[in-house]
DNA sequence: TATGAATGAGGGTTCATTCAT
DNA sequence: CATGAATGAACCCTCATTCAT
């Protein structure tokens, strides 16, 4: 990769790095591309060398964040020996919730744009081959010994009630706080696993 | 009511109705105070006489939007039978699920706005008056024979779980369409609820 | 005076004095019709029941400001027995400015809008036949034993002098503050009239 | 300096040169942007690269004209031979007021808006390097034989009296016209300067 | 590639004035 | 006389986008 390459790489990533602390600080419709740019030390023209819009940006930064996530959570796993399956899912849930508690501005920002559907796309069927492979965390449904009526659905889900629940929680210690409603959202996927096996 | 205040009421709610319209055809950001006043046929001045600003609007509406949601589920649950608690409660999902997918804009608008706080503050111990006293859905598990060991996580958590997997599924029918997701929902709040009795 | 004009009186009154506060405490320009009748206490039409619009009232507020000032001045003076004409002068501009002094918002409402073509007009040659004869102020002049070349242009010369010392003195103490310039002022007043004697 | 730079100070210089000829002519309040922009043949937003609103532009202009006003009136000053300090003062009063008597739109823009404050702050200790060296005006007083009792005082009270009669008599010719005015202006200086001598 | 001056449509908001009651 | 709901023109200002350099 020759100089030029490397400085535009770093121009993008500038862009994006700024971009993400802009919508998460001041919210996506408060930040203005001059926001961007001028924290960014780029000028206006060349954020439209890189990005469509601010739409643009804002989808490429979902999927790198959250591609990020299900990465710490899942590398974490691999370190542990949990062999059963609903323990491993709510280790999974567990790491995940404590990213989000320690950093707020990602639960809101993923929150508020991420649906099942790219999270479908973008990371599981994800083409990407830059990271991780996310099929892993689906294929842990299908390689175990249990069978499911229908593993996506399951997971599905999960999913839901994890990051719905989490959101009022974390930021707003509604209805309780994380970490005692936790046990409760454990408790709650134990008991819908249970109840979709096959 | 004099004939004047019948008139203000009119517009009054000539202009929720039509900001509705918008919000949810449009969103609420593209959503221009222009857009609603001329939709609605008045002047824009008189936008200004009955909401502070677009967001002043917005608030009104969601409260307004929830507790009708709430109200017509509630008197179909009386016209029934039912007597256990969980045929109750899931009896109220269905129903809300069911007006969520006879009317999507509704779903798109009252998912996107209704966080747990304005849910718990303005439905349930709401003190309007005006309409039914939502008290009751919450009364549902405090006056059940069973108890919980946290009436109003429980109520949270179902709620969450509800409203989240209903949005992708009837919306994109991801992962599944509404109706065959339905079982796997009702299932799953059976099983929260048994996990959490006291 | 029936009732209905003591109301109608008391009405007017209302308007002007708010007017008046409202004017001097947030400026001519950021003072609304709204801001006026509403602390007034009367209804939006009432105003255009008196007043043309907001310059309207201003105009009639200076008339009336300025004339009670000077029949201040005037009636301290006539408690004096000082009979040499550049005493009775100074005494007169000493008790304005203190005047000035006491209520800074009253002089800067004048400042701003009192032209020695208003002053003239309305005060010296005043029909409003209300208050005292202003002629008085103009008239020690021209019943003093001495003469001057021109009374007149004489008092507009010590008029401005002061009028536009004070300004900068009492509310920026700029250059210097008010007792410190009085010494300046009233030795210039004293040499500006000996140079135009007769 | 580059073509765009040259541009650019052409750009500004046309916005400020309409804002003043419509400040003067429709006053402050009644110029908008948009009137200024329009004459000036420039895009609305282009207004707001080079100046942040209405009064910065305003007091920019203040003080540029005041210093080009002291600035020509100094160096015709310079081109005579005129020892006495007297004299050399009335000459610079006489000038000024010509200059003003030429084109009242400065006059009036001038007195609206110059306090002592800016007189002082601007144009006496301007740091500005631009133009000439104002610090002459005052540096006469403090350079001549003769002292003062307090020269900034004395300055002042000068500059005070000239400018606010100059205003009455230049624009509306009362109590009488400048020509027949100066005398006694004149002649109050040389009076009050006498009553100042140390 | 990279720049940033320039654009101008369109945003939210204000407020003097009117007129039916 | 008094009211105050309604008006709508006009305000200031923002900001995504372009394009000559």
């Amino acid at each position: 990769m020759g100089k030029i390459d490397l400085n535009k790489k770093k121009k993008r990533e500038a862009l994006l790095n700024t971009a993400f602390d802009l919508f998460t600080t001041q919210g996506l419709h408060k930040t203005t591309i001059n926001n961007i740019v001028e924290t960014a030390g780029v000028a206006k023209g060349t954020f439209y060398l890189y990005f469509k819009d601010k739409y643009d940006i804002r989808n490429k930064l979902i999927a790198h964040k959250a591609r990020y996530i299900f990465s710490i959570a899942d590398e974490a796993l691999s370190k542990t020996d949990l062999t059963e399956l609903d323990d491993r899912i709510i280790f999974l849930a567990d790491n995940i919730i404590e990213q989000f508690n320690a950093d707020r501005s990602l639960l809101v920002f993923i929150s508020k744009n991420l649906s099942w559907g790219i999270f479908k796309n973008e990371l599981i069927y994800s083409g990407d081959g830059s990271d991780i492979d996310f099929y892993n965390i689906y294929a842990i449904l299908e390689n175990s010994p249990k069978t499911f009526k229908n593993p996506e659905v399951l997971l599905f889900m999960i999913v839901e009630l994890v990051s719905s629940t989490c959101y009022s929680s974390i930021l707003y210690n509604e209805p309780i706080g994380i970490e005692e409603l936790k046990p409760y959202i454990f408790d709650a996927i134990r008991q819908i696993m249970k109840s979709q096996e096959a």
